[in-house]
This record gives C-alpha cells, sequence and structure tokens, in this order.
DNA sequence: CCTTGATGGTACGGAACTCATATTATATTC
DNA sequence: GAATATAATATGAGTTCCGTACCATCAAGG
C-alpha cells in the first residue's frame, strides 16, 4: 500500500480538525464574551488592543477589518466599561492611542482558566520535541489565517 | 538546566500559539462572513447545520449556546438568502428540521481555498507520524473547548 | 377521551448595534 | 499658506438581538 493515500487522508484530518477547533473556539470566545457583557467582536478588539499594545484606532480597524465608524462603537463601550484607555498621541494630534486597562486581563483569564489548563493537561502527554512541533505548527497557521485574510477576493 | 523551565516554557507557547491561532480564525471568520454577506453568528450556524446535518432549532440553539429568539432570525437570514431549508419533522409536528442545500457549500469553501492550500502546505513539511500527533493534538483541543463552554460559570 | 402541564418554534417590540456619510481637527504637500 | 489628505468621531437609517408573549403540539394522569 503506498503512504501517499495516507498522508492525504491525514491532510483531510488536519484541515478538518483545524476547522472545528476553529469553531469551537469561536463558540467558546462567544460564551466567554457573554459573560464579560461584551460582544465577540468588542473582545476580539479586546484582545487585540492587549496583545498589541497601545495603537491607534485606525490601525486596530486594519487590523480587525472592521469598518471605522464601527471601531467608535466598539471603543465607546470598551472605555465606558473600564477595559481601556483613550489618549491623545501627543505626535499626531489627531491620532488616539488605545491602551488596554492594566489589572483586568484577569477577569478575561480567569474564564479562559477551564481551556487552559486542559490545553496544559494535553500538552503534558507530550515530549519536549513533540511540544516544540505542535507550536511551530500553530504559530504557521496563525500565519497562513493572516495571508489568507489578506489574500480574500474583494 | 532542568528540562522543567523549557516544557513550562513550552505550554506557555502551546498557550498562547493557540489563543492567537483563534483570534486569527476568527479574524477569517469574519470576513469570510462578510463576503457572503452573512453575520459571523450565522455563518458559525450555517457551519455547524452543514457539520451536524439535519437538526432542530432547539439543539441548534444549544450547539450555539444563542437565545432562541436570536434563532429565528439566523434561520429567517439563512433560509431567504438560500443556505439552508426548513421543514417540518414528521415524528414531532412542533419541531422543525433544518438542512443544508446541497450545492452551496462549495461558494464557502472557496473563501476559506486559501487557507486551507496553505494549510496543506504546512503539513506537507511533516512526517506521517508527526500529521498523526497533530491531529490528534487538534482534536482533544477540540473537545477541551467543547468541555470548557459547559463549564463556564453561570 | 380530556384536562393539565411541558415543549418547540415563532411573533412582537424596544434596546442595542452596524455602517455609509458628513463633520471637525490636525497634518502634509506644493 | 492654500489645497489636499488623514484621524477620529457624530449622525441617522437600516439591521440585529433578546425578553416576553403566544400558538401549536406532545405527554401523563385521571
Amino acid at each position: 500500500m503506498s503512504s501517499v493515500p495516507s498522508r492525504a487522508k491525514l491532510n483531510g484530518v488536519i484541515r478538518d480538525s483545524l476547522r472545528e477547533l476553529g469553531l469551537q473556539l469561536a463558540l467558546l470566545n462567544f460564551q466567554v464574551s457573554n459573560r464579560l457583557k461584551l460582544n465577540p467582536g468588542d473582545l476580539n478588539c479586546l484582545d487585540i488592543i492587549g496583545r498589541h499594545g497601545p495603537l491607534s484606532p485606525s490601525t486596530l480597524t486594519r487590523l480587525s477589518g472592521m469598518h471605522p465608524a464601527t471601531m467608535t462603537g466598539v471603543l465607546d463601550r470598551l472605555e465606558k466599561a473600564g477595559w481601556i484607555n483613550r489618549e491623545r498621541d501627543p505626535n499626531d494630534r489627531r491620532a488616539v492611542l488605545v491602551s488596554a486597562v492594566k489589572g483586568r486581563g484577569a477577569e478575561v483569564l480567569k474564564l479562559y482558566s477551564g481551556m487552559n489548563t486542559s490545553v496544559a493537561a494535553i500538552s503534558a502527554s507530550y515530549s519536549e520535541a513533540e511540544l516544540a512541533v505542535l507550536a511551530d505548527f500553530l504559530q504557521r497557521c496563525k500565519d497562513a489565517a493572516e495571508e489568507a485574510i489578506d489574500e480574500l477576493p474583494d
């Protein structure tokens, strides 16, 4: 028996697993955002802000793919609920710098703790070499998703 | 040097990579849903319907975590745009069976083709044994996300 | 049967959200 | 320093969300 069918089959399994994982993660995000009284999109933006440090609404618009006017509403809600701060950019006084409020990340993390401990438990069953492979794969898939977004039609 | 710090560090890398991957996949879904003139939530539901075959709005509500009244709106839009069919359940005439319209899956898949070919290219760089490990890991993470949703507070 | 209570799905209406466009303030270019 | 471009927000019309009410159907007990 050739090894090609087996490899092709594995490719399909990987593709489907990734898609199903993406769906479940989306549902998890949805539930978490509900608990925080936020929209899924708002939580995504908060995540980006927390990770990419202080940034302007326009870069946030580019990173998230949202409409600029929508972003104003997102930031209004996040600011009102005390998740972020808006301050003027001293170098460009048209611009605004958005930053995540320190110390509130724990509230979000707490809701992901179940998922995180499960992932830690799963990780424990792999060797360090395997973990390195897994981490690299995930990283490359993330990059692939980023590229895929850029290359969408329209 | 002990191997513990290295392993702990890898755990952290895995966790972060998974989270970033989840975010990028969410952004990809958002863009894809925009192209299809659907909401992200509508696309998620369509995905569930396509995968879990004909099912009732109430099970769909349970699987997606949405409010029942919201689900009616989702299904109205999906049906109006020709993505799904609603038919009465012959065994329980209160119930409705929702099924995905055959032949329109390609329109969705086409928008994910960039991502899929990238993932195939990434997969090509791993041995079959490694692919098996990856597939298993993804599957277990999916299950973990599913459990994590069930065990959220409230 | 025929009540009684539970369940599946949807209708309704007010609140919240999205987004095209207009507006204001500042920066850049010639 | 006038013209143009850019950053962010205001505005308002259209859409979506969801608590509630409602109707149809089923299941159990008398």
